[in-house]
DNA sequence: CTATCGAACGATAATGATTATCGTCGCTGA
DNA sequence: TCAGCGACGATAATCATTATCGTTCGATAG
């Protein structure tokens, strides 16, 4: 349920951002907020039925990629799109464009003395790491709009 | 065009792999090789077509899969597929597993003291890191197959 | 060299995710 | 009250990817 507390904050939020706060924006951000597995927008819409039984799909991925646009979330990754394949085969990392969502190489001694970390939860086994600098390339800074 | 070399250096990584070297392989490797941004499967299959006009894009599909299987290439992202939505609005990496894909969150201060690259190329301004540390989950190691 | 058999291919249908379209609804402000 | 507009819901359309299936290719036994 939505508390007051919730309620207010989330109108602030939709303020800021210079968007609507309608009630099917408070359910969809209100249950973004309960999940803690990075759902997908089909995960979303199915908890997110029970409380609007007249919602649409579209409206959950609308809303979704307004979120994002305002800031309110983020995307898990920036270039989850099609599958890209990686002909590079030095070790090497990438610089990501926000706007654009071109993929830069980045040499890895530029990133060098990257600490391995110790403890991973689970018994999870590392075999690589793959880092992502995001950030705006220079043509799409030039480009303000 | 395919050098004797470059031939005898895919027939030594199908044998290796345990595949069959046939001439739409050679020409998708080949082609793979010479590409150096992150190409799409869309984007391989056009630079094929003028050389094997009858390919089909299913079977440059089936290869791209086949090759990244077999450890010939890599994919950029482990998790390009669906979108997914980052609900964790604290500083935080990723655990990603290969095998089932799953991601686990990793606590920022288990990667503490990451070095700040100094140059970046081409006027591109960094404004976040995303870190994935590639490997294998508890669940998918101890299923061996 | 030729017959044979399973793997690979090409064409295309099917699927799954996402986006576009469009008619309708509800709120705000004259 | 009523026009205007943004948001919604239903659904068609699009895009990427995968499955299917009949045909062809490539390795090899004879
Ligand atoms: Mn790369
Ligand atoms: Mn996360
Ligand atoms: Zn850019
Ligand atoms: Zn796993």
């Amino acid at each position: 349920m939505t508390t007051a507390t919730q309620f207010e904050q989330f109108n602030a939020l939709c303020k800021e951002a210079g968007i609507t706060p309608t009630q099917q924006r408070l359910v969809i951000w209100q249950t973004l907020t309960e999940m803690h597995n990075h759902p997908s927008p089909e995960d979303v819409y199915v908890r997110v039925k029970p409380q609007l039984p007249t919602v649409s799909l579209a409206t959950v991925y609308k809303n979704i990629h307004l979120f994002i646009d305002t800031g309110m979330f983020r995307e898990v990754s920036m270039h989850h799109g099609t599958l890209r394949i990686e002909t590079n085969s030095a070790l090497h990392h990438h610089l990501v464009c926000r706007k654009c969502k071109s993929i830069f190489d980045l040499d890895a001694k530029q990133l060098s003395g990257f600490p391995i970390p110790q403890s991973l939860p689970d018994g999870f086994v590392a075999e690589q790491f793959s880092i992502d600098v995001l950030g705006l390339c220079a043509a799409c800074r030039k480009s303000k709009p």
